[in-house]
DNA sequence: CGTCTCAAGTAACGCGAGTTACCTGCAGCA
DNA sequence: TGCTGCAGGTAACTCGCGTTACTTGAGACG
C-alpha cells in the first residue's frame, strides 16, 4: 500500500497510456531491463540499484501492463474461458462463484460466455459453437463448460482444440473429463439421516426417473434401506414435475393412498422444490413437520431451504465446490497433466435443518 | 452454416495458430490484403475474384483471427468490464445476465470480476480496487458496477480512467450515471392494484425504513393512497427483518393488533421473502389468500413467487432491463457520449398472479 | 502517343510487450 | 601484461494484426 503516485499525476498519464518505454526513459534504463525487473526472472542480473529505480519509475508513471500485448508475446493467456447456460437459468449460481474465486485465487481470468442451451435436445443440445468459437478467439487455455443440472452433453469439435472440463454434467460422447455430484452418496446420506432419526416407512418423491440425479438419488435411497435391513417400498414412491405443485400432487397421493397407520412417517423429496409443495400438502392436513412427518429435501436451495417453516434439511448440491475443483483441474491439464475422461465425483453434504 | 472446411485438417492448423500470413500464403495475396478483407474495409479495393479466393482459404486453413493482438494493433478493444458482488452473493442475477445478452448483441465481451463488499460498510465500500486494477490491465474500454441490492456506494479513483456506468446502485459523490429502479412508481402501482381489488385497509410490512428501496416504496405506496383519497395508517406499518421470519412476526403483529373488523384486508410486502412468511401468519389464522387478506409483494424473486401457494402477486424488480441499460449507456459514453450523473430509473411492472 | 487516373494491391511501420543474443567494463589470476 | 569470467546491462527480433503510404498496370483522354 506504499502507493507514492500522486493520483492526478497517474491518471493524467494513464489516460495517454503508459508504457514499458515511458518507465525506462524515466528510470534512465533499457526497457528491456524493466521488462526483467517487472517480470521477476531469475537468472537476469539486474543491481539492486536500478531494481529499485525502476519501480520507483513504475509508481511515479502509474504504469499499468497491457495484459493483452503481454499475452501476444509470451503466447500465454491466463484466460479461462467458461461457457454456461447458468446465466441464462440462473439456478447453480454457484459454480460460476466457485470457479470465479479459484481462478482470482490462480491470477487468472474467467471469460464467460453465455449459452442457452438449458432445455434444448437434440444435434444441438450442449456447448455453443459460436459461445466456443469466440472464447477461442481470444486465446483461451482452456475451457469449462457448466449446466444448471446434472445431464449428459454434447461438446463441438472445437472445444477440443483446447483442455475442456465439463462441471455438473458429462460428457455424451465419453472423451472429456468431468465434474459432478455424487447422487448416489447424496441419497444415501439423505435417507440415513432418515432411519436415523426412527423412520422406517419412508416415502420418496421422486423427479423423471430418467435424469442422473433421480437415478443416484434413488439408488443411494435403496442402498441405506438395505443397510438397515430394508427394502424400497414401490407403493412409497411418486414420481412428479420437478416443482412445488409437483410435490405437492404427489405428496398429497402418498398421503392420502394409505390408511393412516400405514402411511409414512417421512418423505424424502428428490428437490426442495417438491419439498416446498410437500409441506403445503402436509400442512393442509392439519399434520407438523417434523412431528408427524419428518421432510428432507435435496439441492439446498437457499431461498426456498432456509425459508420454509420450519426450515428444510436438506442435502446440499456442492456448486461452489465443482466450480472450484473445475479450474483446479483445468489448472491442471493446462499444466500438462494428461487428459482423461475422468469423472470426478464431488460429495453432496447433509445440511441440518429442522424439518427431521 | 456454409463450413466446408474438414475438421481434421482445421483442427490440426489451429494447434499452431493459423495467422493472417499463412492465410495470405494459401490465397496467393499479401497479408494485407486478407487484412482487408477481413475487417470488410469501404474503401479498399479489393477485386470480387480474390476476395473469394482469401475467403476460401479462410475457410480452408480454419484461421481464427486472434483478437488480442487486434486489440493491441487497433487500440480497441470490444471489451467491458464488470465488477460485481451478485457472483459473490447470487441475487440479482439477471443483471449479468442482461448485461451479458446485450454486450453479446453488440459483439463486445464482458470480463466479469467478483467484488465482495456487498456488506461492506465503511470506506473500501463499493469497487474493490484489485477488481477494477485486473479489469484496466485488460484495457477494458469502459466499467459496469452491479449492486445486489440498491444503495448508495463509493468508487475507487482508478474506474474514472474509463467511463463507467452503475447499475441497482448510485455514485454516492454524485459523479457517474446509474440505472437504478423506480421504486417509488412501483410502489404506487403495487397499491394501486390493492385499491382496484377493493381493499382500503391496506397493511404495510416495511424494510428496513433507512434504505432506498423501503423509502421509495413506501413513498409510492403513500402516493397510491392519496390518489384514492386515504391515507397510510401509520398503525398499519410495521417494518421487520427482509427475511421470512421478519415478515411472518411483522403480518402476524399486524394481524393480532386489531380485533378483526378493523383488520387490514391486504397486506403490502415490501419483499417477497417477508411475503412468504406473511403467508405463514396468514394461514395459520385459518385465513385464506386471497379471500380473506390480499397478499402483494416486491421483487419477483421467482422462487418464492412463482412457487408459494396461491402464487405471488408481486412487482418486479427490473434486474435484466438495467443490465442491458447499463450495457447500451456504456456504449454511448465509449463511443462518445459526455459523461453527466444522470440517474436512469427503469420501470418495475406488477406481475399477476394468484394473491390478489 | 504521351500523360493522367484509377483500380488493385503491396511494403513497411507500429501497437506493447517477451526473449535471445550480444556487448561492456572491471576484477581476478597466472 | 594478457586473458578469462562474470555482473550488469542493451540491441534487435518476434508475436499477429491494423494502417498508411506507395507501386504497378491498364484504360481513358486529348
Amino acid at each position: 500500500m506504499a502507493k507514492t503516485t500522486t493520483p492526478q499525476k497517474a491518471a493524467a498519464a494513464r489516460q495517454r497510456g503508459v508504457t514499458m518505454s515511458d518507465v525506462a526513459q524515466h528510470a534512465g534504463v533499457s526497457r528491456t531491463a524493466v521488462s526483467f525487473v517487472l517480470s521477476n526472472r531469475e537468472n537476469a542480473s539486474i543491481s539492486e540499484e536500478t531494481r529499485i529505480r525502476i519501480n520507483d519509475a513504475v509508481q511515479a508513471l502509474g504504469y499499468r501492463p497491457n495484459a493483452g500485448a503481454r499475452a501476444l508475446a509470451s503466447q500465454r493467456s491466463d484466460w479461462y474461458g467458461l461457457v454456461t447456460e447458468i446465466v441464462t437459468a440462473p439456478f447453480a449460481v454457484d459454480i460460476i462463484k466457485g470457479a470465479q474465486d479459484q481462478a482470482w485465487l490462480d491470477r487468472r481470468f474467467l471469460l464467460i460466455a453465455p449459452s442457452d442451451q438449458a432445455d434444448a435436445v437434440g444435434p444441438n443440445q450442449g456447448l455453443e459453437d459460436a459461445a466456443v468459437e469466440k472464447l477461442l478467439e481470444q486465446r483461451v487455455e482452456g475451457l469449462l463448460y457448466a449446466a444448471t443440472f446434472h445431464r449428459g452433453v454434447h461438446v463441438p469439435e472445437s472445444a477440443h482444440e483446447v483442455p475442456t472440463v465439463l462441471i455438473n454434467c458429462f460428457d455424451a460422447d465419453g472423451k472429456l473429463p468431468s465434474i459432478v455430484p455424487d447422487e448416489r452418496a447424496g441419497g444415501r446420506v439423505a435417507v440415513e439421516r432418515l432411519l436415523q432419526a426412527g423412520h422406517s416407512r419412508i416415502g420418496v418423491i421422486n423427479l423423471d426417473p430418467r435424469i442422473p440425479a433421480a437415478v443416484g438419488r434413488l439408488e443411494g435411497a435403496r442402498e441405506a434401506l438395505a443397510g438397515a435391513g430394508l427394502e424400497l417400498d414401490p407403493d412409497l414412491v411418486v414420481s412428479g414435475y420437478a416443482t412445488a405443485d409437483g410435490g405437492y400432487e404427489a405428496a398429497c397421493e402418498i398421503l392420502d393412498r394409505h390408511p393412516k397407520n400405514q402411511r409414512p412417517t417421512a418423505l424424502f423429496c428428490l428437490n426442495d422444490r417438491m419439498a416446498m409443495g410437500a409441506y403445503d400438502a402436509i400442512k393442509e392436513r392439519g399434520l407438523t413437520i417434523p412431528g408427524d412427518i419428518a421432510v428432507i429435501g435435496f439441492d439446498n436451495q437457499e431461498l426456498i431451504a432456509a425459508y420454509l417453516r420450519p426450515k428444510l434439511t436438506t442435502v446440499a448440491l456442492p456448486f461452489e465446490k465443482m466450480g472450484a475443483l473445475g479450474v483446479q483441474t483445468l489448472a491442471a491439464l493446462t499444466a500438462g497433466q494428461p487428459i482423461t475422461a475422468d469423472q470426478q465425483l464431488v460429495d453432496c453434504p447433509l445440511l441440518e435443518r429442522s424439518s427431521v
